[in-house]
DNA sequence: GTTTTTGCAAATGATTTGCATGGAT
DNA sequence: ATCCATGCAAATCATTTGCAAAAAC
């Protein structure tokens, strides 16, 4: 396994590792390099980025790096539908949203600007504790949209649908 | 197989099938009776309660069904995880949104009243063609808390994180 | 009668688990 | 030296799929 160790681009992440209370190891440093600069990838797609740096990392240990990371608070689990695969993003702590694409399953961050939102702060209802809150846009992404020459509909047609 | 089809207390929903262009069959007005009694089943659960009263609907059927009355509006499918099973609800269109316990992941309905939500209607951002927006609020439910006595904290502490 | 649904079995696919070895502290 | 992290293989588990028989139109 090569010795990323001594040479880790972003020294900031030991010491966040450290600080969670986690050993520094190279499939967890490279795994912070690479959610952070793939916004919204797979643990399929980290794995293999983790494989070209590292030259082998099992699966399961990319699963294991993930779910310690976000346990830690470090990064941030995306769960956009219930079969499919989770995604991943730097856990920060900006109103932000996710926009997921019905056709491509694509993920986008949307700054909260559409209001108030309800959503971010935690609080206590005396029945329930609320402490997180996800919103996530469905539609159609850019690119998946049929292109568009001048004037735009704003509702969407109720044809529109179709799966994935 | 029973002949619920002359007998269904809930006239109402053949009529909702036909005008889906659904063919009104028994595990279907079952389904929808069930998914309308109990708020936020699961697969599981609804098939369970649907052999109840029909005496065999398999699995598939079940799945089946709930795929076909959710592509027709008439139920809503609820991901709450990438990993959990699905939930499905009634297809209503007030403004609610969900809190999802993290300890015993039961469901509970929210009505949209902190603040303006900017979350169900649908728009375009000329990029990204919002359809429809879902909120989870996740925490822990009334039933999964520790019981509280007097004075009650508004905020929960970092501390109180765990898993299911 | 024709097309859609159901039922059965088997497949899928992301994620988790158990256990032995190796690495971080 | 000790305990945590990795790697391998196998297990889980909700959900989907392919196909023949049965039911709804």
């Amino acid at each position: 396994m090569v010795d990323l160790l001594q040479t880790a681009p972003e020294p900031d992440y030991r010491r966040q590792l450290r600080d969670a209370g986690l050993r520094v190891t190279a499939p967890r440093l490279v795994t912070l390099e690479i959610v952070a600069e793939r916004q919204h990838a797979e643990a399929d797609e980290i794995n293999a980025a983790a494989r070209e740096r590292l030259g082998d990392v099992s699966m399961q240990t990319t699963y294991g790096v993930l779910h310690a990371l976000t346990e830690a608070g470090l990064i941030r689990r995306l769960d956009t539908s219930s079969r499919e695969a989770a995604r991943y993003e730097i856990h920060r702590h900006d109103n932000h949203h996710h926009l997921v694409c019905r056709i491509c399953g694509s993920v986008e961050d949307v700054p909260c600007t559409r209001g108030e939102a309800p959503c971010l702060e935690p609080f206590d209802s005396g029945d329930f504790l609320v402490e997180t809150a996800d919103v996530l846009f469905r539609g159609v992404c850019a690119a998946c949209r049929p292109p568009q020459s001048t004037s735009v509909p704003v509702v969407p047609s109720k044809e529109e649908e179709e799966e994935r």
